[in-house]
DNA sequence: AGGGGGACCTGTGCGC
DNA sequence: TGCGCACAGGTCCCCC
């Protein structure tokens, strides 16, 4: 569910919650989620102070006292609540309210503070693991990822590189973790429409200029949705209460059928690798 | 080697 | 109202 914006508004949301304070207590409901949780994983955690929120792509870490990073990916159903007496706005009030069925709370951080932090998960996608800090750029999870969107490692030069001789559609291409790291469905189609790119059109023919505009696109569509997710967080709770998944203005995405934003057509919805694509034919060439 | 398709889960919304 | 199907924002794994 959650791309880099929508992680990265979580981020933000967990800080006051979380960083800066003692872990009293953790626990996992249940033995895995879309992986067993590393060995040891309660006892790991109960102590120890959170000195740092960090993210990488989609990827929560959370540096900890103990010389350990947190590692958490909210897969695509992922969600935190947190419940905190010295955050509320009004008493009895939920920061960020708990997801609808808490059969699903698998696991609970309590917070030095009286700060409580559950993560959700209908689907169980998501995933948690721990890694010495440091040991980012060995594990499995963080090596090989692209720069980031915002990055000064991200530009035209560097996304026409990676396009040069890759016979995939952009659309593959840009949700390619390897290429460029956070995006996914929603964003790589806001980011190709912008750009005025088909997404059928072949990597290895969106070289150059063509590189240059998507990155600008992509670079814009991200900062945008992060500024959106940061208004949900300005006001707290988001429209339906959860924290990090926000109503954003789409272009494209989930549109088709309706008109293109800039009156050339229809916006049309493909399949491309078994996932929904939009654009508009008008437009994107 | 790179790329496409299926698998992993549960929930929701729609048509019949 | 109930049932079945399609679909959902991610990633890994297998196979060509």
């Amino acid at each position: 569910m959650p791309e880099l914006p929508e992680v990265e508004t979580v981020r933000r949301g967990l800080i006051p919650a979380m960083e800066g304070r003692r872990i009293v207590s953790a626990r996992a409901n249940r033995a895995d989620l879309r992986f067993p949780f590393p060995q040891r994983f309660a006892e790991r955690l109960t102590g120890t102070r959170v000195d740092r929120l960090d993210r990488r792509a989609k990827y929560l870490l959370l540096r900890l006292g103990s010389g350990e990073t947190l590692l958490m990916h909210l897969g695509m159903s992922g969600r935190f609540s947190i419940t905190a007496e010295d955050l509320k706005r009004q008493p009895g009030d939920f920061v960020y309210a708990p997801a609808a069925d808490p059969k699903h709370d698998h696991v609970v951080f309590d917070m030095e503070g009286g700060v409580t932090v559950t993560y959700n998960d209908p689907r169980r996608f998501g995933f948690m693991d721990l890694f010495e800090t440091g040991a980012d750029d060995t594990g499995p999870y963080l090596a090989g990822l692209g720069p980031e969107p915002q990055s000064n490692a991200f530009s035209g030069p560097a996304l026409s590189q990676a396009f040069k001789g890759r016979r995939s559609p952009v659309k593959a291409g840009l949700l390619d973790q390897r290429v460029v790291a956070g995006l996914g469905n929603i964003y790589v189609c806001e980011a190709l429409w912008r750009a005025r790119i088909s997404p059928k059109r072949l990597c290895a023919s969106a070289t150059g200029v063509r590189a240059e505009r998507l990155a600008a696109a992509v670079r814009a569509v991200i900062a945008e949705a992060i500024e959106a997710g940061g208004s949900t967080l300005r006001d707290y709770a988001g429209a339906d209460g959860a924290m990090g998944y926000f109503q954003h203005r789409f272009d494209v995405y989930g549109r088709e059928g309706e008109p293109c934003r800039r009156g050339c057509g229809t916006v049309k919805r493909i399949v491309q690798s078994n996932r929904s694509t939009f654009y508009c034919p008008g437009c994107q060439r």
